[in-house]
DNA sequence: AGTTCCATGTAACCCGTTACATGATTAC
DNA sequence: GTAATCATGTAACGGGTTACATGGAACT
């Protein structure tokens, strides 16, 4: 139900089209938060007209369709936001899980930096984006706009900070477990011989 | 395919039954990371098996069948880690998201401010668990688990910095949009106002 | 005249979640 | 003996993604 959510809290900031929001969410700064694909919009759309929360009106000579909350819409908005929000656990974060198990597939250390490296850069791209906005904003900003992007910022910074010291420790030598009393990384490392092992054994 | 691959990864830790990897997911320290839900483990374990990535062999009186990687499985591994990540964006963060449009739905600082608590205390309990999880590790932790917990303890400190500096803040007056040259922080209350002004007369 | 952008929709598919279903073993 | 835990599965449902489909307006 989020994502109808998100389209009344749009309309909120703005009256939308269906294209207005579809931009928005494919290019503008909601891209940062809010789910990605919007194929959906239209249908959504047409729920919420349906339930009464949102209402169009006809608007150039494009056939647009404007639309804007209804009462029933901006009460449904009050609350939802008044709702306990779920905490963001899991951390869909594709790479830091592949670190997870970097050590017992026995990947290279020089791949790992590579990809730590790419990351670094799409952060900063990020950073630039969300600095352009904020300077060219047609949109205004308020106070509470405002923390997001500090948020976003500070998140976005401390983990350069995170990424930079990786890369530097990752390019010194590999470091042993420190505590490994039962050998587990070398019964990891034996397990995974042995499957190899077997498979080149019947290769042959 | 990212649940798969993590089955994977999770078995390249240790051998593990469906059950182990179902527990580990819900209570474990990958709940951080990896998806939430797992009434699908089975389903994925059979196609992981048809595909020959893992292989079984019953064990102990439970008749429990505790997963292995094949040579494929640790290949398919190894490979899923070489591709590039995908950008972890948009962060699914539904108290931020609910902030952008805290303004335009004119809702209280005051339940903001009990949101960003709870928060909190939230955050600190996940800080709390992996001290904890550190501390009793059964399972060893490698170079490369440590810097993904780094990464985890810094991102939930400086969200714990950003968290209090908020509410701090939010408990001084309310702030004034700096620029506003279209005034469109008016225009958006008298939207609202009309919406609900509207629905106020029909009901009378 | 052709390309790009504006603009709105539909339908099939994939995949994960939820709920349902079952039964053995251990602990109290 | 009965409750909790271990252990493995199936089936229906829901929701989002992808791809498909269409057409007018503006720009070059």
């Amino acid at each position: 139900m989020a994502i109808e959510h998100s389209i009344l809290g749009m309309i909120s900031l703005r009256p939308c089209s269906g294209y207005d929001l579809k931009v928005e969410f494919e290019k503008g700064a909601a891209t940062l938060l809010a789910a990605s694909s919007f194929g959906s919009i239209y249908p959504h759309l047409k729920r919420l007209e349906q339930d009464d929360l949102i209402e169009a009106q006809e608007e150039g000579r494009r056939h647009k369709k404007v639309y804007e909350l209804t009462a029933k819409g901006w009460q449904e908005l009050a609350n939802w936001l008044e709702q306990a929000s779920e905490y963001p656990v899991p951390m869909r974060d594709e790479l830091l899980l592949k670190m997870l198990f970097w050590g017992s597939a026995g990947k290279e250390r020089t791949t790992l930096i590579e990809q730590l490296r790419t990351r670094r850069e799409e952060s900063l791209d990020l950073l630039n984006f969300i600095a352009e906005w904020q300077r060219n904003g047609t949109a205004f900003v308020d106070e509470y706009n405002e923390l997001v992007f500090s948020y976003i910022r500070m998140r976005l910074e401390s983990e350069l900070t995170w990424i930079t010291q990786s890369i530097t420790q990752l390019e010194g030598p590999a470091q042993l477990p420190p505590q490994d009393s039962q050998w587990l990384s070398v019964v990891q490392k034996a397990r995974r011989k042995k499957a190899l092992g077997e498979e080149q054994a019947s290769m042959e």
